[in-house]
DNA sequence: AGCTTCACCCTGTCCTCTCC
DNA sequence: GGAGAGGACAGGGTGAAGCT
């Protein structure tokens, strides 16, 4: 374990779980990657884990400037020098628990017949180019699934990363800044984003959009057909609708516990968006139908 | 053998941001 | 405010592999 970690959590007074970092081999990368699953795992105690948990996310606040309408926060904008009140800690480490999402690989491969298959390989070091595109096919069915059809850079960012950091064999050696090359690309030099899941990302999207647009093309006006054709993908919901609302219900007029407001919040992420596009809200009626959708880090 | 699917590569366009 | 740079995406071409 390094200096970072220790020092964060003294600072945090919570070195009674300096072992249990040290044990697990977490260091300043991997804190910086840590969601709330496996923060369970390393503080099994409720006490604990809430003071770090309340740490994390006590940190997001100062990063919001109070009073002034004319900045508006945004999720991916680091704050600035001055407004970093606690000099050991980056204030990236809220934006990492609650902006960008957390993979865990293997949850995701054990959903399917083959996946596990290629997590026995995988376990191996031995993986052969069918299964890797079996694999990417799997991932990438999975990103859509969750994200609509077009994920940011952010978001298969992240899942490239912790697919290398699940599966090291995996890692692209010959890209030393991010390992991860191979899977994802961002774009660079006006050269567009690639790599293996990006790439089967383009094409899932060409294959979907292609009956559509030729379809559309016959029996709508150009115009009309493009803006549909260009809407996100919004996937099934999860939970039934009747859930949702209640689920929507109980947040209009409670604010705590915290992690029941974030619960709710995901589990009525597809809803929202179904309710948001169908009835067309300003932004006052989105404020009234989600009020939590503006607290800082409900966004993601 | 012919067809389909897919990975890989490329170009063009749109949009946002920064700089002057 | 305009120009330029850069990110992201769409669309298309090509060749390999798999399927019928």
């Amino acid at each position: 374990m390094d200096d970072f970690v220790c020092d964060t959590l003294t600072q945090w007074q919570l070195t009674d779980v300096i072992d249990r970092f040290k044990d697990e081999g977490i260091d300043e990368e991997s804190f910086l990657l840590l969601d709330e699953g496996t923060i369970s795992q390393l503080i099994p105690k409720a006490g604990p884990r809430l003071k770090f948990l309340k740490k994390c996310r006590g940190l997001i606040e100062p990063a919001v400037p109070p009073t002034s309408p004319d900045v508006q926060p945004t999720a991916t904008t680091p704050p600035s020098m001055e407004d970093q009140t606690a000099p050991v800690v980056p204030a990236m480490i809220p934006q990492t628990l609650h902006i960008i999402p957390q993979f865990d690989i293997r949850q995701i491969l054990t959903g399917s017949t083959e996946g596990k298959l290629i997590l026995g390989s995988l376990d191996e070091d031995v993986i052969i180019p069918s299964q890797r595109k079996c694999l990417v096919r799997i991932l990438v069915s999975h990103l859509m699934e969750k994200f609509g059809e077009s994920p940011t850079s952010e978001t298969k960012k992240a899942l490239a990363a912790a697919l290398i950091h699940g599966f090291p064999s995996l890692k692209d050696e010959s890209d030393s800044s991010s390992g991860f090359g191979y899977w994802f690309t961002p774009g660079r030099n006006r050269r567009p984003a690639t790599g293996f899941l990006e790439e089967r990302l383009r094409n899932v999207r060409k294959r979907m959009r292609k009956p559509a647009r030729s379809q559309s093309t016959q029996q709508t006006p150009p115009q009309s057909s493009e803006a549909s054709t260009r809407r996100t993908f919004i996937p099934e919901c999860t939970i039934s609708e009747e859930r949702a609302i209640q689920c929507k219900e109980w947040l209009k007029h409670n604010s705590q516990p915290l992690n029941q407001v974030e619960q709710y919040m995901q589990d009525t992420a597809v809803y929202r968006a179904k309710s948001l596009r169908e009835n067309g809200w300003d932004i006052q009626g989105i404020r009234q139908e989600f009020p939590h959708l503006f607290t800082p880090g409900m966004v993601s």
